[in-house]
DNA sequence: AGTTCTCCTTATCAGTGATAAGGAGAACTT
DNA sequence: AAGTTCTCCTTATCACTGATAAGGAGAACT
């Protein structure tokens, strides 16, 4: 038995029952083993929490990808490729949760900065940037997928009260999460786009 | 023994141990009772975290509060509010999470969104933008409070290979929060302003 | 006086993460 | 070849969790 088939094995019983179902009895019988048998190769259950989310991400984003010229661009398509990666997985975004980027990480975020900078951005401003996105992320796919447990009975079946919420019920409703997560998206990102315009353009 | 008196006991309990420290049996001893009691007045577990979270939602937006005239303030004040009172408790965001708006709090909402939309935005945009808050808030808090509970030994030491980070690291080691969240904010806000001025404009 | 209702008790259940102690067998060491 | 160590698993057990069943004391209503 080897750790990275433990975590492989994890991640797909992860789908099966959700990350309150998966109990360390539950991914021993998976693997044919008895539960502390997990305890050889984990220190605890939050080190195969972690392996699973890192194994996540490094799903989610082809190490070789190259930044494109236009920041917006990429930066987007890293932030789409980070949620479809997350939803990939039942309870994905909670798997996360808690994770701190290790040192390892480091040199990709720099890299990122690196290219903002190029672009006219302080370090400062880059990296909170990155920030800003990531945690939107997270919160979106957080409550999306809390959403998406809950065996669904149509939500706010009534809006007669409420007319302008009634024309934005597609919103209200979740039914088109993906449009909305771009909208969201776009915001932070046109947000920068001005703000970066702004400051560096007093160089200029 | 009131209902809300549990919800009070159980929310200061919250900050004392903690929501994974929070079991029924040490809220019963808190309250001078035995566990089963808890279940005479509440469902289930599930229940009374919602009522907490209620209640904590109910702390942050005094409800008499009037929208100012310039949204980009009052709703960075909403934001600003919300992430206190989720700061407030331990865990706070956590708690919040898997909440689902009840029909009660639609007429609240439905304000908000005619405040944004007197201002030229189109329901679904305003709708949006106020989603879009939210998450970003409930991201930025649940990982701030993640990072909060470990004790703290210094966050990545040495920055030496990653030139631009060493430079942010005020960003990256988390040292001044506050204005981190607010930048991100901003970012948000003024991409909603340019959008709305953008799309509003075209009727001018 | 009898009955119902409210709110709590004790006893118990199945399930959780985790540890201790030990055993079988492979792999080195002398 | 014999002895030893190391790897990786087992069984047994712990303290704890949310939750339910069954019943009891006392107030309130009939």
């Amino acid at each position: 038995m080897q750790k990275d088939e433990v975590v492989r094995t994890a991640l797909k019983l992860l789908n099966e029952v959700g990350i309150d179902g998966l109990s360390t009895r539950r991914l021993a019988a998976e693997l044919g083993v008895q539960s502390p048998a997990l305890y050889w190769h984990f220190k605890n259950k939050r080190e195969l929490l972690d392996l699973m989310a890192e194994a996540m991400q490094a799903e989610a984003l082809p190490p070789d990808r190259r930044p494109s010229d236009d920041w917006t661009v990429w930066l987007a398509a890293d932030a789409r490729a980070k949620r479809k990666a997350l939803l990939a997985y039942r309870d994905g975004a909670r798997v996360h949760h808690g994770t701190v980027p290790t040192a390892a990480e480091l040199p990709a975020i720099e890299s990122q900065v690196r290219a903002l900078c190029d672009e006219g951005f302080t370090p400062l401003d880059a990296l909170r940037l990155l920030l800003a996105v990531e945690r939107y992320l997270m919160g979106w796919v957080t409550e999306e997928q809390a959403w998406l447990q809950n065996a669904h009975e149509p939500l706010y079946p009534d809006l007669d009260d409420v007319p302008l919420l009634k024309e934005a019920a597609v919103v209200l409703r979740m039914e088109d999460r993906d449009a909305d997560f771009e909208h969201g998206l776009m915001l932070l990102i046109e947000g920068a786009k001005t703000r970066c315009e702004r400051t560096s353009g007093t160089r200029d």
